[in-house]
DNA sequence: TTTATATTTAAGAAGTTGCTTAAATAAGAA
DNA sequence: TTCTTATTTAAGCAACTTCTTAAATATAAA
């Protein structure tokens, strides 16, 4: 930002201002992890994907990408991204691998699934 | 996705697909509707945002590029993209618009920020 | 060992996001 | 009206996402 004649209002409520900057500091790194939680959740594809480990326990790639109509590599980069931020793992048997929802991050997505299904009753019925 | 032989396992449990299948058109357009919810609160920038309307109650343009460090019109655009998906609301003061939170996506976002709060105060103490 | 199955990885293309700068709009004060 | 302040809008660009296709890896079966 190379605008130094920035805005600051006439009015601008300076302890306000102190106040606000104090709160995000004092909650550091939070931000930061929680976007990127929110940001897994806020595709399409991964938010059905969370919603159906969730309601099966437990699914492979193969299956997803059945259940998803898309290719497996596709499903299979998605899977990566959630276990790379620890939100799922997987469990080899045999040739295939099922992943599941860790219970690490479930606290924040169960009202998800639950959002889910309300809102969708809401249209249905 | 074009490949036709697509992995389909010998072991696949074809009634757990098909299951799935009913379960994702079942819930029908709440999967795109959340997941556009949460891609706005996976924003970092955004994400502050929301957390400081929440403990602020309202906050203008300005403020907010003074509060985070950027630019006003970086922070305008943000703004756009929560009102346009209903999240938070303007009012008219003279030359200042105040946003806030609406009411109507609160409960989806109320718990973030306690996790914000939660989740720094592990960290610090 | 060769072959088939299940998955991952990598390179590349197309689309999206989030900033920048400059210009436009809107309201208040001189 | 003209000038200042607060905000929005628009064009452009760099970085990121998400897919595609092809190749690599890993396990099991012939």
């Amino acid at each position: 930002m190379e605008n130094n004649q920035s805005c600051i209002r006439v009015f601008a409520d300076k302890d306000q201002i102190n106040h606000c900057r104090e709160l995000l500091q004092a909650n550091g790194s939070a931000f930061g992890q929680l976007s990127g939680l929110l940001a897994l959740a806020g595709n399409e594809v991964r938010l059905k994907i969370l919603f159906l480990l969730e309601e099966e326990n437990e699914l492979c790639p193969c299956d997803l990408s059945d259940i998803l109509g898309m290719s497996i590599p596709a499903v299979s980069q998605h899977l990566r991204k959630l276990k790379d931020k620890n939100v799922i793992e997987g469990r080899r048997e045999g040739q295939t691998i099922f992943y599941s929802l860790k219970q690490e991050q479930l606290t924040l997505f169960h009202p998800f699934f639950k959002h889910i299904i309300n809102n969708s009753n809401i249209v249905t019925v």
